[in-house]
DNA sequence: ATGCCGCACCACGTGCGA
């Protein structure tokens, strides 16, 4: 089974892209965030021509997740379940009877915080915080109920130093303070293991090129973007790669692909 | 890099992203 996860960054700029490259990869799950367009606008003639079961939680004008699968599945949740007072539309997650083991599946896009010295900057950044406490309550939630898990999409953190092309320019960042790092490392003790890391413990595995100052191609990246498993499928996990194709289209999103195989 | 670029929107300027 192959998996994507994608920042599209407008699924209507991105459509030729994506669907070129949904011809060549052909995954059978595809986690995306930032479409930036309500739920009834998705491009879901596009997506079902090309095999895919859509689960949509739109929004005008920003955020917006999105997931495409080849299998039937249940939309088991539109924002967090436990989180229905925010507005911004971040997590969907669907139940897939999957014949071998069913599962669940989410796509996720993480608050990014603003950049310190702006006035937004704790109000903002709090804001973040607690989205992750809540997303740390559903996964343990989600845990509990003994199915296995992925949780993919745009976490907007950089964990490690290796994630990150300069330090020391991001140690105030809301990517990389201490505070929110821990955030997503205390989501890894409950269970989910970050499935790029499990392979490639000492590569960088950036997701993210600002489209300013030629940054892709003197490679100042960010790895921001991650698949986490739970042990049924970090078990089975057999790669995981980032897949700079997209990143070198025409017209890209500032993001690329992070893809993961499982043999099940 | 303090958004230097790119997206969406009651749009030709502004808000937002990371």
């Amino acid at each position: 089974m192959k998996i994507a996860t994608y920042n599209i960054n407008s699924i209507k700029a991105r459509c030729s892209n994506l669907c070129r490259w949904l011809k060549d990869e052909n995954p059978d799950i595809v986690f995306l965030q930032e479409i930036k367009c309500e739920t009834e606008n998705f491009l879901y003639f596009e997506c079902e021509s090309l095999g895919y079961h859509v689960a949509v939680l739109g929004q005008k004008g920003y955020n917006g997740v999105a997931i495409l699968a080849k299998f039937d599945f249940i939309i088991s949740a539109k924002n967090l379940p436990n989180f229905q007072e925010d507005t911004s539309a971040r997590y969907i997650e669907i139940f897939v009877q999957h014949p071998i083991s069913p599962f669940y599946a989410a796509s996720i896009y993480a608050p990014n915080g603003c950049a310190p010295s702006k006035d937004l900057e704790q109000i903002k950044l709090a804001n973040k915080l607690t989205w992750f406490d809540k997303l740390h309550q559903h996964a343990s939630d989600l845990i509990n109920s003994g199915f296995p898990i992925i949780f993919a999409g745009d976490f907007n953190v950089m964990m490690n130093t290796l994630d990150v092309f300069d330090e020391e320019r991001f140690l105030g960042s809301p990517l990389y303070r201490i505070d929110v790092r821990n955030k997503l490392k205390a989501l890894s003790f409950l269970g989910f293991h970050d499935a790029f890391r499990l392979l490639h413990p000492i590569s960088e595995g950036y997701t993210f090129w600002d489209y300013s100052a030629n940054s892709f191609v003197t490679n100042l990246g960010l790895r921001i973007d991650y698949v986490f498993v739970t042990a049924f499928f970090a078990e089975r996990l057999k790669e995981c790669f980032v897949d700079k194709s997209l990143r070198s289209m025409n017209k890209p999103s500032d993001h690329t692909a992070l893809i993961a195989n499982f043999e099940f």
